[in-house]
DNA sequence: ATGTCGCTCATTGAGCGA
């Protein structure tokens, strides 16, 4: 059974490309972020055709989250991250699918930082972790899978020292992703490859991608149950070598059955 | 500071967020 994340960067303008994707990989479950797409809008009749159920919250120009399931039943157990309800951002939605909880999340930018922007950042990671952690408590297996917009260490970045103020990789970030760690979840990809430079994002602009100065921001936290199933993961690179293709490269992981 | 995108509102370009 293969799990995948895709920050898409606007599901309606790369509509082509996440078709295309999804037909030369076959992935069982996905999680989308940056639908970028009002509900109406959301291309359900589209991913229909190509074989996929699905479930979405959507939101005007910004944000929005959507999981895929091909040929399986989805089950939503939850649209949006409690803990504050004047939080208007799609940013989290969750599912039950073939018996796993499956949490698909766009945690937010935070830049500027400081700022109000990264004050968001920070309150929401915190509500995840809280969140986080009562699915934990459930004994379920659990997989909390997108775009965390975290560089959990410096193999991460493919030059530290540039982004150390950046809100994607300042202190208090990487301290909240490592208290997830500490929580009992496990990093899927840094798990299989500990010393390995992998990268899912690269910036359009002053020609990263080719000159693969890239960031590892896209992943997969796994419940203890999960972890014990996971077989291997990749990152699909060569579609971020796509035309008009999204500033992230799809990643995915391999679970036993 | 810069760079390059998609989306929106409202006209062919500006502002925003990333």
């Amino acid at each position: 059974m293969k799990l995948a994340s895709y920050n898409v960067n606007g599901i309606n303008g790369r509509l082509d490309v996440l078709l295309r994707w999804l037909d030369e990989t076959s992935p069982d479950i996905v999680c989308l972020q940056e639908l970028k797409s009002p509900d109406a809008r959301f291309p359900e009749r589209a991913l229909e055709a190509a074989g996929y159920n699905a479930i979405w919250h959507g939101q005007k120009s910004w944000n929005g989250v959507a999981i895929l399931a091909r040929g399986q039943t989805i089950t939503e157990t939850r649209l949006g991250l409690p803990g504050d309800p004047d939080d208007t951002h799609s940013r989290y939605i969750e599912a039950a699918i073939d018996g796993m909880i499956i949490g698909c999340l766009y945690l937010p930018n935070g830049n500027p930082a400081p700022g109000p922007k990264f004050d968001y950042k920070l309150r929401w990671m915190k509500r995840f972790r809280q969140y986080a952690a009562e699915l934990f408590e459930l004994d379920v297996p659990v997989a909390l899978i997108g775009d965390f917009n975290v560089m959990p260490t410096d193999l991460d970045v493919y030059k530290p020292e540039r982004w150390r103020d950046d809100a994607l990789f300042r202190p208090e970030v990487r301290a909240v992703y490592a208290e997830l760690l500490a929580d009992g979840w496990t990093d899927a990809v840094r798990e299989l490859h500990p010393g390995e430079r992998i990268y899912t994002f690269w910036k359009y602009f002053r020609n990263a991608f080719p000159r693969d100065a890239g960031l590892r921001i896209d992943h997969f936290l796994l419940s203890p149950s999960l972890r014990e199933r996971l077989l291997s993961c990749g990152v699909d690179k060569y579609v971020r070598g796509w035309k008009h293709t999204s500033d992230h490269a799809p990643v995915w992981i391999e679970l036993a059955d």
